[in-house]
This record gives C-alpha cells, sequence and structure tokens, in this order.
DNA sequence: GACAATCTTGACTGTTTCGGTCGGATATCC
DNA sequence: GGATATCCGACCGAAACAGTCAAGATTGTC
C-alpha cells in the first residue's frame, strides 16, 4: 500500500460473514449517507458500496463467478441495490458476468491492477475533471477547487482493490 | 502560498466588477452544481459562493464595511442567497456586521488568518469529521475515506483567504 | 424625527440527487 | 422445464440543494 493511511485506528467489528442471511433487512439503518467532514469530501453509499464489493469480491479467488446475494448478505448492502451497482462495474470493465444457474461476477483483471479511482469513477458516472465551476468568476477559487480534486483522484488512483483486500485480511485474519 | 496550485492554468474571463448592477439577474444560469470529477470532491455553491465572497471581502480593506450587495453584484451571487451565507459567517465569527445604514460586513481576522477551511467548515455546517460510514463494515475502505478527507481538509487549512486574494490580484492586476 | 439603507430571521419553494425497490425479461445449469 | 441467476428500466420517498420572500430590527443621514 503506498500511502500508510492507518486501518489501525478503526475498530473492527467483525462483520460475521456467514449465518447473516434472514436478518431483518428493513429494519438497518435506512440511510447510510456520509457526508463529508470537510465539506468537500463526500462518500456516499454508492461509492463505498462499489469499492466493498469490489473488495470483497477479490477475496473470493475467481475459479467460480460470485452471486449478488452473497456478497450482499456478507456486506451487507441491499441487494437490489448492488445489482445496479455491479452494472455499472459491469459496463465499465471491471467485472465479467456469468448469466443462469451459477452465474455471478468476477474481476476481469488482477485486483492489483484496480484503482480505487476506477471503481468510483464507474460507479459515480465520473467522465473524469472537476465540472461546473469551470472558467468562472475567482480563478483562483476554482483553481484551489481543482488541485483539491485531482489531488483526491491521484491519490484515489494509488491504492488499489489488492490493497484494500490485504488491509481486511489483516484486520480480521 | 504554500501549495502551488497552478491559478495560470484557468482562463482569465473579467469579471466587469463595476458597471454590470442592473443584467437581468433571473436569466443567469439557476443550477451552479460543481459535483466532483473524482466523485468524491464535490464543491457546491454554497462554499464557493462563500470562499469568493470571503476573498472578495478580503479585496476591499476594512476602514469602512461592504454592503451584501456589493459583493453579490461583483461576484454574481444571488444576494439573497449571500445573505444567508454570511449569517454562518457570522455565527462562525469569521465576519463582523455592521447594521442599519452605510452597515455591512468586513473580516474579523487578518485575511491570512483565515484558511479556505475555516470559510467551508462555517457555511457547510462542518462539525469535523467524516460522518456516516464510520465502524462499518470493510475498515480499510473507511480508513482510506477517512485518511482523503484529512488530507483534503488539512490541503485546505493551509491555504489562506489572503493567499486567494493575492491570487485574485495577479490574474486581474 | 422621518426616512432610507442595511442587516436579521425564519419560513418557504422548486428542482435534483440519493438510496432503494419492484416487476419483468432473459439466459443458463441441472 | 424448473430453479437460479443476471439484466433492464421504471418507479418512489426522502433529503439536500439553490434560491426566494416577507417580515422586522437597527442605525446613519437629512
Amino acid at each position: 500500500m503506498p500511502d500508510s493511511f492507518d486501518s489501525a485506528a478503526i475498530e473492527t467489528a467483525e462483520p460475521d460473514c456467514s449465518g447473516t442471511a434472514d436478518l431483518p433487512r428493513r429494519a438497518r439503518p435506512a440511510a447510510r449517507e456520509a457526508a463529508g467532514g470537510s465539506g468537500v469530501v463526500r462518500v456516499g453509499a454508492r461509492a463505498h458500496y462499489a469499492v466493498v464489493a469490489m473488495v470483497e469480491l477479490a477475496r473470493r479467488r475467481c475459479a467460480t463467478p460470485t452471486c449478488i446475494s452473497d456478497i450482499a448478505t456478507c456486506a451487507d448492502i441491499p441487494p437490489a441495490y448492488l445489482e445496479q451497482l455491479f452494472r455499472k462495474l459491469r459496463r465499465r470493465g471491471l467485472v465479467r458476468s456469468a448469466r443462469g444457474a451459477a452465474g455471478g461476477y468476477c474481476l476481469t483483471r488482477a485486483p492489483e491492477a484496480i484503482s480505487v479511482a476506477d471503481v468510483v469513477a464507474a460507479v459515480e458516472g465520473g467522465d473524469g475533471r472537476l465540472r461546473g465551476v469551470e472558467g468562472r468568476f475567482g480563478c483562483g477559487v476554482v483553481a484551489l477547487w481543482q488541485a483539491v480534486d485531482a489531488g483526491v483522484r491521484d491519490r484515489l488512483a494509488r491504492v488499489s482493490i489488492a490493497d484494500l483486500a490485504a488491509a481486511h485480511r489483516d484486520d480480521h485474519p
């Protein structure tokens, strides 16, 4: 992992990834929003779900495809919602799908070759650069926003799904 | 300016800050949203307006307070909207207000002592840390989001309103 | 003191985004 | 052919966002 973001500072709540198939799915916290503390960085459920799902997919070896409900129950993500996320991931060529019985998804590349930036861009519809504020009054201000965004994009591009999977394995050995 | 975010790469569209008091105010682009290119950094109108307004306030020397309509017309911000932004800035102690005729706002501290992070936090209601995703499944993922957010906050804390005002002066000498 | 300029406050509105769901169609394995 | 999966689009409620409005309070100026 290039940058050391200390994952040791986070409390480890073991997700109990096997016997929670029939917990009250409606009673879970509906809004899992993540508005930013900085007021500029905002990680929504979409991006978070997508990255977690990809990490989960990386943990399973790609011999046989993994179905959505597996990952959904394991990572506690609404299956129907995860489905439409995987659709976007597939359209971006990050996962491959197998239809029909015993179907599912698996990564198209090695997890080392998939960056978090890739995943987020796929699911957020990120077409690239910072939109909306370009070329307006306060050029210096706009330049700042763009520089910040570029920095974040650069950072996310340097972290791979494999990195996160390894960190996850360190937390839950 | 600590970090060099190249403001020279931005085209300079002179805002013509004097004779535009009566342009068709309703006909301007209504939605000035700024969703992020990285999918994680999002600068909305609130934060952008607030920073621009503070820079504009820093450009005027604080001998006499500046009224909202001045800044609003100059920076092309809806006055009524700017007003409620200044309210939040005042509650955070970033600006001081003078009521009555010939009233207005001015900075409470030197612009060198006000960071962009201060302004954004004031106007976004940012109470500090990244909310929402803490302590959930995918600890490594959460740690990444938090690290990114901390990096951005740190960067914004290192850029002062005076820095931006100077950059603006360089663009429009 | 009247007047005008300005801040102060809260409520209000219309649009967009977000998180999530639903129903059906299609493909594949047993 | 049935069970199991992906696929697809439409739909929904709630929240956030950008912006407006209509009062009232306060002060300088004439």
